[in-house]
RNA sequence: GGGCGUGUAGCUCAAUGGUAGAGCAGUGGCCUUUUAAGCCAUUGGUUGGGGGUUCGAGUCCCUCCACGCUCACCA
C-alpha cells in the first residue's frame, strides 16, 4: 500500500535526486515513514543549549542530566564508522548531534548510514553533553526521520577562524537562482533570513509609531473602478459578473482622504501598490506603500512627524539612528536638512528655473547644461527632471526638498502668494526618493480645476492620463478638514535599514521574467 | 527599449580554436569525539536554446532566452 502511494509522477533530473528517491523506497521497504504526521519536540535548538548551560552554571559540581528532543534540518554530517556527527538547524539556530551505534542500536544507525542525507529533517532525543572540544551537543538515543529531502540543497561549508570570523565555501550565490528559488536561498543563507526579519521589524516599527501617535489603521480597495492619486500606468483587470474593468490601485491617496471627510482625524494604510512600469534596482511592479493623513496640520507638521518616524524605525531595527548605507554613514537623527527645490537645483546645477518660466527656455538651458530632457515635457516635468538627474543622486544625508511646481502636483495646496508652487515635500535619503507629502488640497472647486488641468496636460499621452474621480470631488464638497498627508516607499526604507543596494534583495519574491 | 557584461556537473568555479576539469555534494570502502574531518576508489555534462565559420567551437560570428550593471521611462 505504501509503495503504491509513493509511485512517483516526478522524474529525478540528476543523480543526487535519483539517489534520494532510491533511499525513499528503501525507507518504505523497511516500514519507516518518510513524512510522519506526529512530532514530539521539547526544545528548540537554542532552548536546548540554554537549558544545558543554565544547568552547568547552577550545579557546577554535579550537573543533572538535561534530556531534550530537538528537531531540525541536517546541515552538516560526518559519518565516522560507528559514530555519526550532525548539525541540525531550526528557526532558532543550530546544534550538534552526537550519535553512537551503541546508543541508538543497529537499525537506526543503518538508517542514518544508508538513508539520511543533508537537507532531511530529523527528530533527535537525547542527553545534553559537551564533546571533547567543548561543543554543546546532544548525545542521541532516539532518532527518527521527519521529512525526506528529495532534491539536494546547495551545500555551504563554513569555517570559523581564530578571530571568530566565518569563512564560507561553496555559498549559494547565483543571484537569479537565489530570487527564483527564494526558499533555497532562505534555507541555506542565514543572512537572507535576517533581511526579512529586519523587514518585518521595519513595518512593525512604522505601524507602532503611528498607532502611538493616534492614527487609525485602515484598509481600502485594491481593486478600484477609477485609479488615481499618482501618475502611473495601472494594471487593468476585469470582474466577470459585473462586466466591469477594474484597476489595481496605484496609490491609496484618494480613498484615505475620503476617510478624513468621514471624521477620522488621522488614518494610515500599509499595503501594496501596483504600477505598470519599468523594473529597476529601486522599482518593482508591486511594492509596499505607507500612506498617512492627518487633519488639522500642514506639510510642516507632516515633516516633523516623518523625520521622527523614520528615526524611530532606524532605532528599532538597527539599534541606532546612525546607519551605514553602502559607502556612506547616514545620520537620521532629527531635524533633517530642509531646502526648497528651487535652491537645491540652483545649488547643484547653477540653474535658477524662475529665470526660465517657459518650458522652451528651460529646455534650452538644460540642454546647454548637458541634462537630457524627456520629449514634449511640460515646464513642471522639466523641473522634476532637474531634480531627478542633478539633485537626487547628491542627496545622501536625509533631506526634505520643499515647494514643487504646481502643474506636477494636483493634490497639493499652493504656497500662499506664489501661484506657481505648492506646499509639497519629498524625502531623500541615500540618493533615493523615500516619500512624498503635501499640505493636502481640500478645496473642491480648486481640485476639480486641477483634475481638468491634468486631463488636458496628459490627453495626448492617454496611458498616463489621470481620470477625474467624481466621487472623490463629491466627498470633498461635503467639507474636508485641512490636513497633511504623506506616502512612504516602505521597500526603500527597508533597503536603507538593511543596507541593500537593490529592491530585489528585500522582496521575498521579486518580479522576474518567466523562464 | 538602448549600451556593457554574464550563462560550463546538484552547488562554487577552471579550461591559447585542439581529448570538457577541480573542490564540495553523491556512490562503494576504512574509521566509536568529528566540525571545510581524513584516506582509497568512483559516478556525474546536449558548456542557456538555435544557426553559422572551421579539418576541429565552451572559446570566433549571427540569433533567441534569462540574469546583472547602466541609461531611458517611472509628475
Amino acid at each position: 500500500m505504501l509503495r503504491r502511494k509513493y509511485r512517483l509522477m516526478w522524474e529525478p533530473t540528476n543523480t543526487p535526486e535519483a539517489d534520494r528517491v532510491r533511499k525513499l523506497h528503501q525507507l518504505l521497504e523497511r516500514g519507516l515513514a518518510p513524512y510522519p504526521n506526529r512530532v514530539q519536540r521539547t526544545h528548540s535548538t537554542a532552548e536546548a543549549r540554554s537549558a544545558f548551560e543554565a544547568e552547568e552554571n547552577e550545579n557546577r559540581e554535579t550537573p543533572e542530566p538535561v534530556e531534550v528532543t530537538v528537531c531540525g534540518r541536517i546541515v552538516r554530517q560526518n559519518l565516522k564508522g560507528k559514530v555519526y556527527f550532525a548539525h541540525i538547524e531550526d528557526g532558532d539556530g543550530r546544534i550538534q548531534l552526537f550519535v553512537r551505534i551503541d546508543n541508538v542500536g543497529d537499525d537506526t544507525f543503518a538508517m542514518i548510514k544508508n538513508e539520511l542525507d543533508l537537507g532531511d529533517f530529523i527528530q533527535a532525543g537525547g542527553t545534553m553533553m559537551r564533546t571533547r572540544t567543548g561543543e554543546v551537543s546532544v548525545m542521541v538515543h532516539d532518532l527518527i526521520l521527519l521529512s525526506k529531502a528529495l532534491s539536494p540543497l546547495p551545500i555551504i561549508k563554513e569555517q570559523t577562524t581564530g578571530d571568530g570570523e566565518v569563512k564560507r565555501f561553496g555559498a549559494f550565490s547565483d543571484v537569479e537562482e537565489r530570487y527564483r528559488q527564494r526558499y533555497a536561498d532562505l534555507a541555506v543563507n542565514a543572512e537572507s533570513r535576517h533581511i526579512f526579519r529586519q523587514r518585518a521589524r521595519t513595518v512593525s516599527a512604522l505601524r507602532s509609531f503611528l498607532d502611538n501617535e493616534g492614527f487609525l489603521e485602515v484598509e481600502t480597495p485594491i481593486l478600484q473602478p477609477i485609479y488615481g492619486g499618482a501618475a502611473a500606468r495601472p494594471f487593468i483587470t476585469h470582474h466577470n459578473q459585473l462586466h466591469q474593468d477594474l484597476y489595481l490601485r496605484i496609490s491609496f491617496e484618494l480613498y484615505l482622504k475620503r476617510l478624513l471627510v468621514g471624521m477620522y482625524d488621522a488614518v494610515y494604510e500599509i499595503g501594496r501598490d501596483f504600477r505598470n512600469e519599468g523594473v529597476s534596482y529601486k522599482h518593482n511592479p508591486e511594492f509596499t506603500q505607507l500612506e498617512f493623513y492627518k487633519a488639522y496640520t500642514d506639510y510642516f507638521g507632516i515633516m516633523n512627524l516623518t523625520e521622527r518616524m523614520l528615526a524611530y524605525a532606524a532605532q528599532q531595527v538597527t539599534g541606532s539612528t546612525t546607519i551605514v548605507f553602502g559607502e556612506h554613514t547616514l545620520d537620521l537623527t532629527p531635524p533633517w536638512q530642509r531646502i526648497t527645490l528651487r535652491d537645491a537645483i540652483r545649488q547643484y546645477s547653477g540653474i535658477d528655473y524662475i529665470d526660465y518660466p517657459e518650458a522652451d527656455a528651460l529646455h534650452r538651458v538644460m540642454q546647454e547644461a548637458g541634462v537630457e530632457t524627456p520629449k514634449g515635457a511640460t515646464w513642471g516635468r522639466l523641473v522634476d527632471t532637474l531634480l531627478g538627474t542633478v539633485v537626487e543622486p547628491r542627496l545622501i544625508q536625509p533631506a526634505f526638498i520643499l515647494e514643487y511646481p504646481r502643474d506636477i502636483s494636483p493634490f497639493a495646496k499652493t504656497v500662499p502668494g506664489d501661484e506657481t508652487h505648492v506646499e509639497r515635500f519629498e524625502i531623500f535619503v541615500g540618493g533615493m526618493e523615500m516619500g512624498n507629502a503635501f499640505t493636502e488640497l481640500n478645496d473642491p472647486v480648486d481640485q476639480e480645476a486641477r483634475f481638468i488641468e491634468m486631463e488636458r496636460l496628459y490627453s495626448d499621452e492617454d496611458d498616463e492620463a489621470t481620470p477625474i474621480d467624481e466621487d472623490y470631488l463629491h466627498a470633498m464638497r461635503y467639507g474636508m478638514p485641512p490636513c497633511g498627508g504623506c506616502g512612504i516607499g516602505v521597500d526603500r526604507v527597508v533597503m536603507l535599514l538593511t543596507n541593500r543596494s537593490t529592491i530585489r534583495e528585500i522582496l521575498l519574491f521579486p518580479h522576474l521574467r518567466e523562464r
